[in-house]
DNA sequence: CACCGTCAAGTCGCA
DNA sequence: TGCGACTTGACGGTG
């Protein structure tokens, strides 16, 4: 069982993704993007290796237009040993990862062109994996498409043009229920017919469901059928709603004692699930640590040093009550610590608490800074209290510092992100 | 340096 | 018929 997160790392330098606009797409730049694209590739996946996360999705965007003539580099040649290199650290660590191609990508269209789009795109995601080195359990999930007024047809288009798909795309091709036309059993129709793997998606399934009848267990056990013995275990994405945007949107983070009657009702020995949140990596690795069996509370302390001048902006008290909830050693209060952190972190920033967690983190550079430093950060905070400045730019300036001077205890700080 | 419009993609709902 | 929303972070130009 492993839980993982889509993409980005927050809070984890170096693992930024670039890209350009199309006018400004030179092999030049786009070899430049690639390289440094890599590189946060790499990033990313130690960082995994570190925090014993062992499923990440990796961006499409990983090659700017990586499926389009604008790029003509064979970066799968030029960037081999790169991709060998980080293909080695990913088998290795026992990590699975997968490709997602967006809502852009439609295999079903009645548009020819937009079809062989879909096709180039998903044979990029292909070759990506395919240059790692990695078996066909490293999976690309997409969409069936579109409805166009007639479904039957529409799902037709989609199986024939899925027969016509390369060996190396189809041994790796999964199918997901959307929010709007193809919900989970209309995706598993096709799936069963074609023998294409189904991903469940909860948050998809409880705004566009089949019916309300049948539970989230009953689906993703029907699921779990089309999962053959050469696809891996079987893959699901987890994720929950945001209250304040439309109806589908994703949280800014995963509240756990949600997650965690979620995840006791599956049968999760047997699950690998993906994230799809905005904290990314922060949610993943706070589900892994509530539902580890390896329970040492040196892991929330790691967890607590990047956090706490985030909840110290947030609330005092809350503040407090982590630290003294870390006091016993031999204790693992995982659940309680973050049930602390969320609630925290939904309390509206007064400046009382904006300056104090300044005040705290300028603390570690008030006898290194240069003068007009601490000119600059004292003056800063004095606007702060009277609310003429940001609080993001009293951040910024804190920031680089922390870079300057490579204040380690902050350079991993949840404080700079949130 | 902060801010904000733009990009890039395909579908669908609505005027 | 055509336009805005959806999605996303970063780009890229402005003030």
């Amino acid at each position: 069982m492993s839980i993982g997160y889509a993409c980005i790392a927050v809070g984890l330098i170096g693992s930024n993704q670039k890209s350009c606009i199309t006018k400004n797409a030179s092999e030049e730049k786009l070899y430049e993007l690639i390289e440094h694209n890599l590189n946060a590739l790499e990033v990313m996946i130690d960082y995994n290796i570190q925090n014993n996360i062992k499923l990440f999705r990796i961006s499409s965007d990983i090659i700017p237009f990586g499926s389009s003539a604008v790029n003509n580099i064979k970066w799968w040649e030029k960037f081999e040993s790169t991709f060998q290199r980080i293909g080695s650290k990913i088998k290795n660590a026992g990590m699975r990862v997968s490709m997602h191609p967006g809502q852009y990508t439609v295999l079903n269209s009645p548009h020819e062109d937009v079809v062989s789009r879909a096709i180039l795109d998903l044979d990029y995601s292909a070759r990506v994996l395919d240059s790692l080195e990695l078996s066909a359990k490293n999976k690309i999930i997409l969409h069936i498409g579109g409805i166009y007024q007639n479904k039957i047809e529409a799902v037709q288009r989609f199986c024939e043009n899925y027969k016509c798909l390369d060996e190396s795309v189809k041994q790796r091709l999964v199918i997901e229920n959307d929010d709007k036309s193809y919900n989970v059993f209309d995706v598993l129709e096709i799936g069963k017919n074609m023998m294409i793997p189904v991903v469940f998606d909860n948050l998809h399934n409880a705004v566009n469901p089949y019916d309300n009848v049948h539970s989230e267990v009953y689906w993703i056990n029907e699921c779990k059928k089309t999962w053959k013995k050469n696809d891996g275990i079987q893959k699901i994405h987890y994720s929950q709603q945001d209250l304040n945007k439309r109806v589908g949107s994703h949280s800014a983070t995963i509240k756990i004692n949600e997650f965690l009657e979620f995840y006791n009702q599956i049968d999760h020995d047997n699950i690998d699930i993906m994230l799809e949140v905005k904290d990314k990596n922060l949610s993943a690795v706070k589900c892994i640590n509530c539902t580890t069996t390896v329970k040492k509370i040196k892991v929330l302390e790691k967890e607590w040093s990047k956090y706490k001048y985030k909840i110290l902006e947030c609330s005092q008290e809350n503040y407090l009550m982590v630290r003294r909830l870390l006091i016993k050693k031999d204790d693992y209060p995982a659940i309680e610590f973050y049930n602390i952190i969320e609630d925290a972190l939904l309390k509206e920033i007064n400046t009382e608490n904006s300056v104090n967690a300044a005040q705290h983190v300028w603390g570690y550079f008030k006898n290194i800074a240069t003068e007009s430093e601490k000119k600059v950060c004292l003056k800063s905070i004095e606007l702060l209290k009277k609310r003429e400045i940001s609080t993001n730019s009293i951040k910024n300036i804190l920031w680089k510092m922390t870079v300057k001077y490579e204040e380690k205890y902050l350079l991993d700080s949840y404080y700079f992100v949130m």
